[in-house]
DNA sequence: CAGGCTGCTATTTTT
DNA sequence: TAGCAGCCTG
């Protein structure tokens, strides 16, 4: 094996060979992060400190994940199954697969996702009568979640108000509801096995004893509740317990929004005493004038850790900056730049179109379709998210878990089969009076509708019979046919595209039984056992059933047990590729871990990026602008920045200023590629462009022509730039009246929007 | 029970 | 603008 040192610069070599000792890497964009990551974990094994089962590595992606262990089977001849590397959610289901006793779950405990937590939520509320104008499903699912993420039960979270009190009370009736019908939501996992790890000792001890290094991905996402469940494991201020090696960058944080706490990354610091802090600022990313601007952007943050990049790379091209005079004819602009990098050799994958906020890819996408240029929009529909396929799943979670709620009603009458409404009422009216999972109050229902019900009871303990030797493929098979849903989208015009995922199922199922490993043949041991094996359970001196490295999760779990997990945990690919080679449409937030040889950030406008509404939260123009700095930094060879002065939004036509991040990059980095182009005339909304001429990226020093304007008189227009002695610089978004009397409203973005008297207030034309 | 109608809302997203 | 959730009707 080739030295793994080899190539690595002093911070990263430093960083791969600390010693066992807390550490925190503060790893800036393209700093190869991952790299010191994955080098670090072979060269402590390679070395013999550790050996694979004393490692932990966290993410919070699969994808990361993944990669993870791609490179590490690259770096190392070791198998990395049973190695604990995987996501919190993955590896915390995994610890309570191992312990569900102790943490007082069924062997067969299921996973909720967001939507099965939703609509469970929606039916906790109509069971208990609860006014949902007053208490709508969404809000009472963000206020568990949170609690859950900050470590709260019901009982720990305190209520300032009547509606807070109320809604404690239905989060504790929720997690009652979770347990009878043996189900968890995502936040659960983590909080469960937060508390056994807290409350077990001898566990938290093996646990601690055993994991000498743990290390953390995007450490600056973590929140609350997953940084307490690391400093659990990594035995804080206890007797075992092994080192914290932490990898994130705190200018890169962009997740508040979901409970991401990056002060999490100081309160390391503090609370570990970390004496290692590396910063990783060499970039080998982004040339020279893309970083400048990074950095100059960044530095307006207050609350740093301090860093800044740089690259032995040269200035490159400059940031090239356009202004658009409507959506239409930014994406028009787009288009002609993109054909041109094309022809100059570009291939499409390597270009990437940014936006702050999903709604903005209509109009691009539009355009490029009748461009006929092949693109590809990051974030759609998730393989196992797709209605057909929860189907699909709900059988199958019925016959490994018949008291998930959610799985029953989802398909007890779909395919139809005249249960209604009301049969469902009075059986919920049973389950309610029993406190018993609607699949058991099954019995308890009498008439036509139980006789209906019972059927259906038939139906799925009959699918769960004749599956029980067959391997988990074949099962599926069986279920889709036994369900009656493949014969239900036959009957369907459009079933065609549904049936296809349906079928679809059986390959991913036998995709996961190999690659999971599950036993061919043998059907994998329900349950850890004392008798077991190499590589299967055991149990240590405490009697803690404890599993050796190489024992992965078959040992523990029915392999449908597992494939229902891994479908709730692993949503699988959004969307198939639409051709090979296609330009990536995606936000900014799903941008962040790519990278690009060109980008282009539009829709860089006050309003929108930042976004509105993150000035009303706390710090929420500072996470804009990180999120600004993940989008520049994104890019390797060339930058394109976009704003335009008229946008249809909800409907409406808005005017917005340029964005403020545009007054924090360094003008030498910067290209401004148009003159600023005047507004098109109130009512005209006819394409202004029709006629318009474009620069193109080929003939780098043109300036693009203006937009021929015909204007025919003087005065104020909607749209027009205008500078204010006080305000500074605004838009026009609208005029009242006209001759002496004429108002203007103006935007003046920072300044706000105020309402001018034309023939008396001092303004004047903003022109470049 | 399907299909149509109205009304509402509208960052960002992973697990 | 557009997508969807909830309601009503045939």
């Amino acid at each position: 094996m080739q030295n793994l040192l080899h190539n690595l610069n002093p911070e990263q070599l430093a960083a791969v060979t600390l010693p066992q000792q807390s550490a925190l890497i503060l790893a800036g964009a393209g700093s190869g992060k991952t790299r010191v990551l994955t080098t670090r974990i072979a060269w402590l094994i390679q070395t013999g400190q550790v050996s694979p089962a004393g490692i932990m590595a966290v993410t919070f992606t699969n994808k990361a994940a993944k990669e993870m262990l791609t490179r590490l089977s690259a770096m190392l001849p070791i198998s990395t199954r049973g190695m604990w590397i995987g996501t919190f959610h993955g590896l915390c289901n995994r610890f309570l697969r191992t312990h569900y006793r102790d943490a007082a779950l069924p062997q067969a405990f299921q996973i909720l996702d967001s939507q099965d937590q939703l609509s469970m939520i929606k039916r906790l509320l109509k069971a208990n009568n609860v006014d949902d104008e007053k208490y709508p499903a969404k809000n009472l699912q963000y206020f568990i979640n949170n609690a859950k993420d900050q470590g709260l039960r019901a009982n720990k979270v305190e209520a300032y108000d009547p509606i807070e009190r109320r809604m404690v009370e239905l989060y504790e009736l929720y997690d009652q509801q979770c347990q009878r019908e043996g189900v968890v939501d995502f936040a659960e996992l983590l909080l469960r096995s937060f508390e056994l790890l807290q409350r077990n000792q001898p566990l938290r001890e093996h646990y601690q004893a055993r994991f000498k290094h743990i290390l953390v991905d995007e450490f600056q996402d973590t929140n609350d509740l997953q940084y307490n469940l690391l400093k659990l494991l990594a035995g804080h201020g206890e007797q075992f317990g092994g080192a914290l090696f932490a990898v994130g960058d705190d200018d890169q944080s962009i997740y508040a929004f979901r409970g991401a706490n990056v002060g999490n990354m100081s309160a390391f610091e503090r609370e570990f005493r970390v004496e290692n802090l590396i910063k990783l600022e060499q970039n080998y990313r982004s040339h020279g004038h893309i970083l400048d601007s990074a950095n100059q952007l960044i530095a307006n943050n207050s609350k740093r850790l301090g860093k800044n990049l740089r690259t032995d790379a040269g200035h490159g091209e400059p940031v090239r900056i356009y202004e658009a005079s409507s959506d239409l004819e930014e994406a028009q602009w787009l288009i002609e730049e993109i054909k041109s990098l094309i022809a100059d050799g570009a291939s499409r994958s390597e270009i990437a179109i940014l936006y702050r906020s999903n709604a903005q890819s209509r109009v691009i996408e539009h355009a490029l379709f009748a461009a006929a240029l092949p693109y590809t929009v990051y974030g759609g529909q998730r393989y196992f998210q797709r209605a057909e396929v929860k189907h699909a799943i709900a059988y199958l979670q019925l016959m490994d878990n018949p008291h998930n709620d959610s799985a029953f009603l989802r398909v007890v009458n779909f395919p139809t089969r005249g249960i209604g409404m009301r049969s469902i009422e009075t059986l919920q009216a049973a389950a309610e009076q029993y406190r018993i999972s609607l699949y058991a109050a099954v019995p308890y229902v009498s008439g036509k509708s139980g006789s209906s019900l019972g059927s259906f009871v038939k139906l799925v303990e009959g699918a769960r019979f004749e599956t029980q030797q067959l391997a988990l493929p074949e099962m599926v098979r069986v279920v889709l046919e036994a369900s009656g849903l493949l014969t239900h989208y036959g009957n369907e015009k459009e079933g065609a595209d549904r049936i296809e995922n349906l079928e679809q199922m059986v390959s991913a199922a036998t995709h996961f039984v190999q690659e999971e490993g599950f036993g061919q043949g043998a059907p994998a041991h329900m349950g850890p056992r004392a008798d077991a094996q190499a590589g299967e359970a055991i149990l240590n001196q405490d009697g803690i059933e404890v599993f050796d490295a190489d024992a992965p999760l078959p040992t523990v779990m029915s392999p449908l047990s597992a494939f229902l997990s891994h479908a709730s945990l692993e949503a699988g690919d959004a969307q198939a590729q639409a051709g090979q080679d296609a330009l990536q449409l995606m936000t900014v937030h799903s941008a962040k871990g790519l990278e690009f040889d060109a980008v282009f950030i539009t829709g860089l406008e006050e309003g929108l990026f930042p976004h509105e509404s993150s000035s009303r939260e706390l710090d929420g123009v500072d996470e804009e602008r990180r999120l600004m700095y993940v989008a520049i930094t994104r890019a390797k060879k060339r930058l394109y920045m976009s704003f335009t002065q008229q946008r249809m939004l909800h409907g409406q036509t808005r005017y917005n200023m340029k964005s403020r991040f545009f007054d924090e990059l360094p003008e030498p980095a910067l290209k401004w590629m148009s003159p600023r182009v005047q507004a098109q005339w109130f009512g005209n909304k006819k394409n202004a462009w029709d006629d318009a001429k474009f620069s193109s990226a080929g003939s780098d020093n043109k300036i693009a022509q203006q937009i021929t304007q015909k204007q025919t008189g003087p005065g104020w227009r909607i749209g027009e730039s205008v500078e204010h002695a006080k305000f500074g610089e605004g838009v026009i978004v609208n005029i009242e009246g006209g001759g002496g009397n004429a108002r203007a409203q103006i935007n003046f973005g920072r300044a706000g929007m105020k309402v001018l008297d034309l023939s008396v207030a001092k303004l004047e034309r903003l022109a470049r």
